[in-house]
DNA sequence: CTTGACCTTGAAGCGCAGTACAAGGCCTAG
DNA sequence: CTAGGCCTTGTACTGCGCTTCAAGGTCAAG
C-alpha cells in the first residue's frame, strides 16, 4: 500500500502521514524499489488508533508515548488509564474556566442592555466593559 | 511617563506593550529628547481596557476593532454588544463540545476498569482506545 | 512521447499573544 | 569612570498539528 493509498483508508492526509513519521508515531516504513513508501494493515490500524485517540484530546506527544510502550512489547492500559484520567481532569477545569467566563459574558450581556450609550465616555473606551477589581485569568 | 512605569502600573510587560504598539492597538507614543516613549494616564486606561476586555475572552484583534470605533469619534457599545453576543456563543458551543468529550472520557475509563489489560492484544495497539465508527471531530 | 497522477525531500507558514535575545544608547549614583 | 538600570530596535522563538510550497523523480495510459 502506497502513502495516498494509506491515507484515503484512514482519511488522513499523505503530509500528516509523513508529519507523524517525522514525530516518530509511525515508524519508518519499508521502501519499493522507487523509494515510495510501502504500509500494510498494521499502518492502517496505527494511524486509525492515533485518530481515535485524538478524538478523546490526548496530544500526539502522550500518543507517542502509549506507542512507544506498546512498540517495547509493554501492554499501555495502565498509563492509558492515567492519560485519560488527567485529560479528564484537564477537560473539567476547562469547563469550569469556560462556566465562570460564560457568567461573566451574560453579566456584560445583561450591562449592555442596561446601559445607555450616550452615557459612554472617552475616557471609559466602552462602559460595557468596565475595568474588574480582580481580571480572571482564563484561557 | 516612561514605558517601564506605564507597565508596571497596568502589570503587564513592557514587551507586550510594544506589542500592542505594533499590532496598533495602541498609538504610537510621543517621545521625549532621548527616543523614550512618553505615557500619560489614558494609556494606563486604554492597556487597562484592552486586559479586561481580553480576560472578557475577546481577541487583540477584536479589541483593536472597539478601539477604532472610538479612536474615529464612534461609540462602540453596539459592536461591543455585538461581540459579547458571539464570544458568548462560541463559549457556549465549547462547552458543549467539552461536555461531550467529558462524556467520552468517562466512557472510555470505565471501559479501563472493566477490560483486563492481560486481553489487550498487540494489534489493537490499546484496547481501552477502540476505533469509533465515527470519530468526533472535537478541539 | 507526453500528460497527468502519483511519489520524494526540505523548508516555510499558519494562528495567537506574546516572550526572549542581541546589540546598543541613555542616565544617575557612587 | 564605571556599574547598573533603564530604554531603543530588530529578529527569532514558543506550542500544536498540521498545511503549503518548491523542485523534482516515477509510472501507467493514451
Amino acid at each position: 500500500m502506497r502513502i495516498g493509498e494509506l491515507a484515503d483508508a484512514v482519511g488522513v492526509s499523505t503530509q500528516a502521514v509523513r508529519y507523524y513519521e517525522r514525530e516518530r508515531l509511525m515508524p519508518a516504513p519499508t521502501r519499493g524499489g522507487n523509494g515510495y513508501r510501502a504500509y500494510d494493515d498494521q499502518a492502517v490500524a496505527r494511524i486509525a488508533f492515533i485518530r481515535t485517540a485524538q478524538s478523546a484530546g490526548l496530544t500526539l506527544v502522550q500518543i507517542r508515548s502509549i506507542l512507544d510502550l506498546r512498540d517495547r512489547g509493554v501492554i499501555p492500559c495502565d498509563h492509558v488509564s492515567d492519560l485519560i484520567d488527567d485529560r479528564l481532569f484537564e477537560v473539567r477545569r476547562r469547563m469550569a474556566e469556560l462556566a465562570a467566563l460564560e457568567e461573566e459574558l451574560v453579566q456584560l450581556r445583561d450591562r449592555s442592555e442596561r446601559l445607555d450609550p450616550a452615557d459612554c465616555s472617552d475616557g471609559d473606551i466602552c462602559h460595557i466593559i468596565a475595568v474588574q477589581p480582580q481580571p480572571s485569568v482564563l484561557e
